[in-house]
DNA sequence: CGGAACTGTCATGAAACTGTCACACCTGCA
DNA sequence: TGCAGGTGTGACAGTTTCATGACAGTTCCG
């Protein structure tokens, strides 16, 4: 897997467990960048785009939900794995942590173990490989830096929005979406549209995926939404 | 959360050393699971999950870190946790053994009552409700973010109702409920049903387990309702 | 200006899903 | 043994959900 060390932004407004953290992210051999409100952590990842961000829920200023949405809404940050840490526990507040898209949640007081259990379990799922602008998911490959699709070297032409939707799809691969959060995802927020209209992107994306005989990639969660994944060849072990 | 007894799966190929711990963890109340190297932790994890694994470091043919590798692969097997037994002391191992997957790690020699606080450790941290997203019982996996259910790597299809009545089963195992409790919890409120539409949807549930033959971990509670259990393998019957 | 590409919405039919029923079956009890 | 209430099972019709093709409005170019 990656060989080099994970780069951790802690965004955390209290010292003693910022220090508490970076302690334990050291000893575990990792790259710790620290940051004490929403302010610094953009800075902070300006500087170096961290692999994974454990951001408080409460903070001074721009809260971490707040923040989280700010970084979903950029391309350059919109992959990074943010975990949340919280006192919290209501469902409410998990469910509106989940919707503005952070990938776990470490609830207070935590041990630095479970802490090392949690990112490790977010990187397994979330890095596909190292990233150097390509997204390569059983020999469909996209290209964020040239913006092309390709599968096993034959170009595929897609549109912006179904780019764009393919994008989103394979950076989280295997994970289910309901129709309204790949509105939210995909396209520019406070447009309202039409949840059936995702419908038909699908069906644009899969169209295009045809060819390649892969449009199956796209699979269907009835009742729910859809789910990209490109599944290994069938073959014993 | 589980009040069971948890089961131990230590692989090791020293006799001394493996006996020494089968027996600590037997006084502590725990199952053991004994395997002298790879193949045998593999056959041993196949007929019963264990809830965690002791994995020697050093073994004839694969090695313990190879052996993490594969079962952090495969989904059945990836989120059993794992502490490496260890005579190295070097900074590398550590690192990359904590890469491979390990939760934890302990350095020989240890005292039972270190490998025991370990243990708990790693459980107490490990268990907490839905872990990263998954519900895990005797092989059947209910995953709430990719929205699928399989068992043992198999995938099982459900309708939308049956999932959220597996869902909820899955996540208060054990509990037996009654058909208006169920319609409460699984449909949306303030819609009134017969209450034999429950006893359908158990019927269509234990229908899609039936192929794992698992369909026995939905157990009628006469004059009552229904319960979500599933139990270990019984040797004969 | 004109065409090509793209976008959002809609109508339609097929497929999946849902709730209910009738009847078979099973269990405990008189 | 027969009865009575509870549960399993298959079938069915109504409903919901989704795939698909079409269409009109837009934007983006030459």
């Amino acid at each position: 897997m990656s060989s080099v060390e994970p780069t951790v932004l802690v965004v955390e407004d209290e010292t003693a467990i910022r220090d508490m953290i970076a302690f334990a992210l050291d000893r575990a051999g990792m790259q710790v960048q620290l940051a004490g409100d929403a302010q610094e952590a953009l800075v902070s990842i300006n500087k170096k785009r961290p692999d994974i961000i454990l951001m408080d829920w409460m903070m001074p200023g721009v809260s971490g939900i707040e923040l989280t949405r700010r970084l979903r809404r950029e391309p350059y940050t919109e992959d990074i794995p943010i975990i949340m840490l919280t006192a919290r526990v209501s469902e409410d507040d998990k469910v509106s942590g989940l919707e503005a898209g952070t990938d776990d949640y470490v609830i207070k007081p935590f041990s630095p173990r479970e802490l090392l259990a949690r990112i490790r379990a977010v990187m397994r799922r979330s890095t596909p490989a190292d990233n150097n602008g390509q997204i390569n998911a059983e020999g469909l490959v996209l290209d964020t830096i040239s913006r092309r699709v390709s599968h096993q070297g034959e170009p595929i032409h897609v549109g912006p929005t179904e780019y764009r939707l393919l994008e989103f799809f394979m950076s989280h691969a295997g994970r289910a979406y309901s129709r309204g959060q790949l509105l939210d995802h995909v396209w520019s927020a406070n447009t309202y549209l039409e949840e059936r209209t995702v419908d038909v992107h699908i069906r644009r994306l899969r169209k295009a995926l045809e060819p390649a005989r892969i449009s199956h990639y796209l699979q269907t969660v009835r009742g729910h939404g859809y789910r990209f994944l490109a599944e290994p060849r069938t073959a014993a072990k």
